[in-house]
DNA sequence: TAATTTAGCAACCAAATGGTTTCCTAAATT
DNA sequence: AATTTAGGAAACCATTTGGTTGCTAAATTA
């Protein structure tokens, strides 16, 4: 199977985990809580986001604290980086456009 | 079926897809020739991109194009704000931590 | 007009997903 | 010592995924 960050947050429960954890660590019981299905389920989005190393348990008596591997969601945000590059051209594109049409209107 | 953006970039050949067609607009054979996969395999990953309006088709005769809809890519640039602030303020926090020690040493 | 090229569609298949329930172990509580 | 609680592991199931091959239709070329 694959194991990489955009397998991760291909599944919206998985992306709402993440969203929690980001805010506070979480045990599987208090994130069950938040959603419509068993405990056992959300254990096992949580066991693929550890294996794609977005989430780290530590263990804290007989609970089980989740947290976000902030750094691993980096690799989506580098992913993106050269399409962000493009739609900023674009956009640069556009805003000559507009300054040319101002000219002209002025002129 | 879940058919957004994050579906369409957890397969790893659709975003070598995406990242061709980001260049320039390619027809389904065009592509197929940079995987090791039929072109019907690759056709399959386009009409996935096609419904996640990820991808344009643009019939030219008998050839179809495929273009980028560069606007949809920005809905996961946009999930990734809130993460991106947490790290920049994390590095913000890191930076304060390191000019307070360069003033303990200064002093 | 006949042959070729482009590409979607359908049927099929093995493997992966996303959920369930049941069971087990280890800590914490009584 | 007995019980409750937290949470992982396994078995099971339906659906989805990601690939295959074979077919058909439309446009192009000879």
């Amino acid at each position: 199977m694959r194991r990489d960050v955009f397998q991760a947050i291909a599944d919206p429960t998985r992306r709402a985990i993440i969203g929690l954890i980001a805010l506070q660590a979480m045990t599987p019981n208090a994130l069950a809580e938040h959603f419509d299905m068993s405990r056992q389920a959300v254990s096992k989005h949580l066991r693929i986001l550890t294996e794609c190393e977005l989430v780290k348990p530590e263990q804290q008596g007989r609970e089980i604290y989740y947290l976000l591997e902030m750094e691993k969601m980096k690799e989506v945000d580098q992913w993106l980086e050269p399409f962000r590059k493009i739609w900023v051209a674009r956009f640069d594109e556009l805003d000559g456009v507009l300054d040319r049409m101002k000219k002209k209107n002025k002129g």
